[in-house]
DNA sequence: AATGAATGAGAGTTCATTCAT
DNA sequence: CATGAATGAACTCTCATTCAT
């Protein structure tokens, strides 16, 4: 009954999700508890009830985020298509995913240095790891000589990521394009860049 | 002679100075104006004398990028070579300045929500004047043939600015590649991606 | 079955020892009620259901402490030795049951202000004939001529149990000196300051 | 101007006594900031303005009551009379200025143990080394033969604080006996307990 | 008998800003 | 020009207690 409230979303759920939606709003620091748990329709105790720490919500946020992220790239990489089409599905796909969930990521960019030292620390691996998978494509392919070895595959990996972190800075899903129009287009632009 | 003590600096460039260093170190909201007066030598009233507020700190921090850069590219668009010349060198000098003033870019990136409304027009209304005379160099390269016209020059833009920003995450002076070098290699993947 | 798990000891009985070791070292008010339950390998609502509240925990500390000594020293009150060995006795065991229960009396002594009022009055009215009752044997001394009268009997009483409440301060189990070594010394002082 | 308003008493003072009189009377844990701000009439800015943090008032009172005290004990230490009559007067002394300044007192050995590890351990320190001058006497006694050696001059030292810090409990200016005559009478059973 | 989610009031602390000097 | 005392509102977080189950 209670759990039917509120669209049955459990309380931490909404918690989550309103914390989502004011931290990429406002950013982190703009953002006070009290307001979390007004949007989340519950009072302040219940958030201490279930989150240790305004911190930890921050910190749910990123799991969530990074093991998508983890799942999908994964997906991709393991599948025995060449590696040309391995990383184009890769590439266009972190940019469709990033944009559905645009809010968890403008978070993850903009907020990441409020975390506390030894979370941040677990952030950064887990966040290197997937840059490592990543740059372990355009060194195959480099290896291969379907991409040229021109430049260094972790400043490849760097040049992509580096407009998929910019992606929050200017794409509205009103906008002129779909996410799967952009995605295509900044995959594009990468294969283009790699040709030998 | 109190502007001879403390390295000869006035006392609104060492505030400038103090803030640009802090801001980009913890973020804006993490920085309190005792921090800020305290690296500066300083006392509260001091700050309050030279700038209306904290705000205007962060402001004049923008101000100083956004002269900076637009007088660089200015200087490289009027040039009268080739327009992939052009281009390139406008795109890796953006890496260059964008290196040696990687507080104050970190700053810009990051903080530039904390800006009230109107500053924050202001800010955004150069911004895209730099980007449109960016996007104005791919345009006339494409219509000249000289560039691919597969992807639409803004996207082309945002993708090469998106590694641009990204670099405050990723740049340390005391890395392997030198700024110079960055450049060279992130300029080379923008032609190469735009080679027709 | 649930009794014989955890030592065999009744879940009101956990709880009481928890309070008290964490009372006794941090405190009352910096003890919260959950280190408490968790202490005793309980829930906030067994607690609850045993206690009315944290208050009535620390008043069941207090009739403990006060059960105990007045039960001792009736005992040696009644006696019908000569009044000095009758003093001496219990200035002496007063001491070994205070460091016997060092815990509870440090309660006593420092959180006794925490009580609501009309449990504070119920506790000092139990105090106060414990200290009348001990100073009904030194003025039988003084009256027959064993002790000096120099000193008023109720400033004696006050400055013996002065060291009593003092020796949670400073006493330690694994210290030079045995609860019965100090016991005597104590009561020593206290024979020799009433010689006439 | 503002400084005559109020008494005359500068903020700082003000704070510092007011919280010294509610410590007293409620304990430090009991004792809310907004209590103390509003009995000194200012607000809490201005408290943190003058005081790192709560934990700070606390450290100030006992400051001002272990210079007190030592100063008193070195007084009476460095006389050139006999050793019998130098414990006795220090002895006195203890009693008339802990009366005289009872509400410091009485914090002093009721919240110590809310003061920080290390702040705790220089008050520690101190108090230690006031027992130690003051155990001095008593073995210069002993060796003199002036007095009893029965005892160990530390437990005849912790024998006599104990009385002193318990005089917090059951003093009352109102009560039959002036803060001297308290005095002479605990100094009188000292000096009758060691007599050899 | 026992759970644990949820409350709501209040805790200590921080901080940008002002203003008399 | 510059000081620094003082403000007042907002901040994150804690906790004893209740109640439906």
């Amino acid at each position: 009954m209670s759990a039917a409230a509120e669209g049955g979303w459990s309380v931490p759920q909404r918690l989550l999700a309103a914390a989502t939606r004011l931290f990429a709003d406002q950013g982190y620091d703009r953002t006070s508890v009290q307001e979390i748990v007004e949007a989340a329709g519950v009072t302040k105790g219940a958030l201490y009830h279930y989150f240790g720490s305004k911190d930890d919500l921050l910190h749910e946020v990123y799991a969530r985020v990074l093991r998508l992220q983890q799942e999908r790239l994964d997906c991709f990489a393991r599948s025995d298509a060449p590696v040309e089409k391995r990383l184009r599905e890769a590439a266009a796909d972190v940019v469709v995913t990033t944009i559905e969930n645009l809010d968890d990521t403008k978070i993850f960019f903009r907020s990441m240095h409020h975390l506390g030292p030894e979370k941040l620390a677990q952030v950064r691996a887990e966040r290197r790891r997937y840059h490592e998978r990543f740059r372990a494509l355009v060194e195959e392919g480099q290896r291969c000589g379907v991409f040229s070895s021109a430049t260094p595959a972790d400043l490849v990996v760097d040049y992509h990521f580096g407009s998929v972190h910019h992606l929050g800075a200017w794409y509205h899903a009103e906008g002129r394009l779909s996410a799967g129009e952009v995605a295509g287009h900044l995959a594009d632009l990468l294969m283009r860049a790699l040709r030998p």
